[in-house]
DNA sequence: CAGTGGTCTAGACCACACT
DNA sequence: GTGTGGTCTAGACCACTGC
């Protein structure tokens, strides 16, 4: 008899000082959350999640290094590894060897418009040959019902509706109509929308410090109606993907809702499974 | 002056002789495949990769255990730990925390239909409530040019023709047709299809020993026509959800070409994005 | 050169599943 | 209890980047 099963509440375990527990003897104790038991690796993940939502961090920049955060929160180096490279896997931080490991940003080289999914089907690469935005709306409104719902809003709170097109090549390919929550994005105007360079999202972390972490999308089949035939210049009735976009930031929260018509005539969604 | 940079050649580095190599000091000394340096777990996840192939463990079948490989291939728990990490990342393997792990498989359990993104606008859980297949088709033919590109095919060589409809809740929904190399696949029929019980997938891995182990899709939106809009029951032009699927077996080859016609009034293809 | 992430080891202990 | 994967540590060394 040593400890009770699933319960291993150190004997000297001392006050949660900063969050994370330090270990007395060259033997690891895990501090326990209580019933649940969490490894370590897993607090540390929770710790530098908490730093990266509060903004001790920003987007692009470089995290303390590994030795540095070990220190920090009192475990070895090799905890600390561990909890970066699940935030790394999640794609929440980008590790560079040699250079530091930094926070993931949407507004950056390569991994630009990491969340559209189309392809074209001659140009080798992807879409951002010569793309062209074009904002045909953005308006602040009470939150429809269906919004609300799916944003976790109340029925008072209003949101800020965007519409617009995304032309490749000279065509018009994608219709997207976004809503945000609009005390998250105050100030926010086509004119803002469209004088910045770069994916939207990268907009919405620097300007309003709101993060895309990840999106659940929801894909079907339908008809174009007469007025989306004219803004995406094809027949009345002519099959579109549809594509429903939660995204969320830190915590699971979702903060955007977009409806997109996508024309499949010359690209398509690109998907892999595993 | 110790090593060249980036050509570590161990002074005493045996001849290869199982494949991974030994470690004589208390220090690791990675064999290197030459100019390109390769970890030592990357090393041992090619090996293991290599068994896997060979079918020295079966699908669902337990691989041993970390200190049995650590031994086989003379590296430490550790080495072993990280090259079976990934292959679990990459869903090839299956950790069971005291059990062991073990050789995925389609033809299991709860992770069934793994490859099938769709999902009901009314049943919370997925699929697989009241199922069922209807084999229209199967026959053996001369590979469609594009057919043989796509599989990596001689034009002279033949493949294997699956016609089949899916039904949820007594509905039709999915359409596929299905193109699978005729020399991997000798003996399959309708018949055999439809006696087998699980996910077709599992069929190709006990019957036929492919297994598939990623894929790749590309989506569109298209128009019904007539013959399919009788076999999915709608209306000609409805629109439908086309899903263009390239699966691969170890070493990235190409196993099987898929065309599906979803229906999405009901259901919906779901993605996750990060 | 120093600093960063990346690899590897060896050993201890914990949580879980079976018998 | 035994065996499995899971966690944690401490220390050594390697590879890459930039001063």
């Amino acid at each position: 008899m040593v400890t009770p099963p699933s319960l291993t509440a150190a004997p000297d375990s001392p006050p949660a000082s900063a969050g994370a527990v330090g270990v007395g003897a060259p033997t690891a104790v895990p501090i326990l959350a209580s019933p649940s038991f969490s490894p370590l690796y897993q607090q540390i993940k929770t710790l530098i999640l908490r730093s990266l939502q509060n903004g001790e961090w920003r987007p692009g920049e470089a995290i303390p290094s590994e030795i540095d955060l070990a220190a920090r929160f009192k475990v070895s180096q090799g905890t600390v590894r561990k909890a970066v490279d699940e935030l790394a896997a999640e794609n929440l931080l980008v590790r560079r060897q040699g250079k530091g490991t930094f926070v993931a940003t949407h507004a950056e080289e390569q991994v630009q418009y990491r969340f559209l999914r189309l392809a074209s089907d001659v140009a080798a690469a992807a879409v951002p040959g010569s793309t062209h935005r074009e904002f045909l709306d953005c308006r602040r409104l009470p939150a429809p019902a269906d919004v609300a719902a799916a944003l976790h809003l109340r029925p008072e709170d209003s949101v800020v509706e965007v519409r617009r097109v995304l032309h490749f090549t000279g065509q018009p390919v994608v219709l997207d109509d976004i809503w945000l929550p609009a005390h998250l994005f105050k100030g926010l105007t086509a004119e803002r929308l469209s004088e910045y360079r770069g994916p939207m999202y990268g907009l919405f972390e620097s300007e309003f410090g709101v993060r895309m972490i990840r999106a659940e999308e929801k894909l079907r089949a339908v008809s174009a109606d007469e007025g989306v035939a004219t803004l995406l210049k094809v027949a009345p009735g002519a099959p579109l993907l549809s594509v429903e976009r939660l995204a969320f930031t830190y915590g699971d929260q979702p903060v955007e809702l977009r409806r997109g018509l996508y024309r499949t005539d010359r690209h398509y969604y690109r998907n892999e499974l595993s």
